[in-house]
DNA sequence: ATTACATGTCAACACCCGTACACAAAAGAT
DNA sequence: ATCTTTTGTGTACGGGTGTTGACATGTAAT
């Protein structure tokens, strides 16, 4: 009795549900787990509710099986970028919003978030490359948000992109310290996001005061 | 035919050596293969020329093994920083200096930092601990030393805090940068260390406009 | 209904793993 | 020189791993 009126969706075919159920199973085990290279093959396709042998008819190995979660993490993530990008912004209250709607989406992913922390440094090259290049791209497109600013107008493009980075340097740390909270710490986290709404500003003043060379 | 006259040094013991053998060789492999947590037992024992049983000779478990690399790390850094604060600055160039220091010692060190950069997040949650903890505590060095500076006698202890660990986000960035650079690139690495140079620039300025709440 | 393809299962393989135990060698103390 | 402690060796075990090839089942198209 499966109502299929509403919705627009087509249900999957078998082969695509699986090939889901295999990226849940593994992110799942991420969480449990130390890490993604720590898990096995077996284990996921356990986990999937699918006898190991199977895992190859969706995947060749583990390492593709990561650069599909790679993918999936970050093609939700610059939606997010999208959607607040058009949205606009009180103006006056920028850093305030955007911190918090960047930590709302960490609080809400956090299985996705967490894969990419552990793998960014620890994973196989394939999947330490994937993730660098998502972060560039990520640097690139909020180093063109920033130069819509008027307050940014003297800055030079390279300069702007050297800020970018700080800033997402210094967010991804956050993300990492919001990572580790317990889940239901409301008190620490309102904490680390005061902390990270008081370092973006400063990096604010700074950009503000930077004088680009000609 | 050993001298043994010139250093006042002590022949090590014989578990000392094969301890200190153990530790060499989990760095060693940490480089080769991918990370800590992926090492086996085995793979440590036998590249330090020793039986697999031997290993809990020195260590009940890889844990405590990677709680040691931790502690050795660390106790380097924080040497590099006593020595360098002993050492004074030139006052004008602080930013250039520090950031030459640091990256000078990181590229001298490669082995510890790799390890720490990778386990600080992927580690077995004892490890992650530990590192986390040094780096607190790092954090709580620097905001020390920066209160030393008459330009932030206006800012309050706890926004030093905040803006130090400002600084340590963006050179752990930093530092995982120049670890995946090539060996021998002398030039991505001037480019990696100009940057590093601006962006604590950045933090400067907007430290020196930042006013602290009453 | 038959055919073709996609997906999943089963059994087996050779391998590496952590660890327990009993024993041998080396180092240090008396 | 003898005894004790520390350190290293050899063997063995049960268990998890990736990957193989041949076979079964489901699904969609003709």
């Amino acid at each position: 009795m499966v109502s299929e009126t509403a919705t627009e969706q087509r249900r999957p075919s078998r082969g695509e549900r699986t090939r889901q159920a295999l990226m849940n199973a593994a992110l799942d085990q991420v969480d449990r787990k130390g890490s993604f290279s720590g898990l096995s093959l077996r284990q996921v396709a356990r986990r999937a509710g699918v006898v190991p042998t199977a895992f190859y008819r969706h995947f060749p190995d583990m390492d593709a099986l990561g650069l599909a979660l790679v993918d999936s993490s970050f093609r939700a993530l610059r939606q997010l970028m999208r959607e607040t990008r058009r949205a606009g912004m009180p103006e006056k209250q920028v850093v305030r919003e955007s911190v918090a709607t960047y930590v709302r989406y960490v609080r809400a992913n956090p299985r996705h978030f967490r894969f990419v922390v552990k793998e960014r440094f620890s994973g196989s090259p394939a999947i330490r490359d994937a993730i660098r290049r998502e972060i560039r791209l990520f640097v690139s497109e909020l180093a063109t948000d920033l130069s819509r600013f008027p307050l940014f107008d003297r800055i030079s493009s390279d300069d702007l992109r050297m800020i970018a980075g700080l800033t997402v340097n210094n967010m991804t740390a956050v993300t990492e310290q919001i990572l580790e909270l317990p889940d239901d710490d409301q008190e620490e986290e309102v904490l680390v996001l005061r902390e990270a709404e008081q370092q973006l500003r400063v990096i604010l003043l700074g950009a503000m005061q930077w004088k680009s060379r000609e």
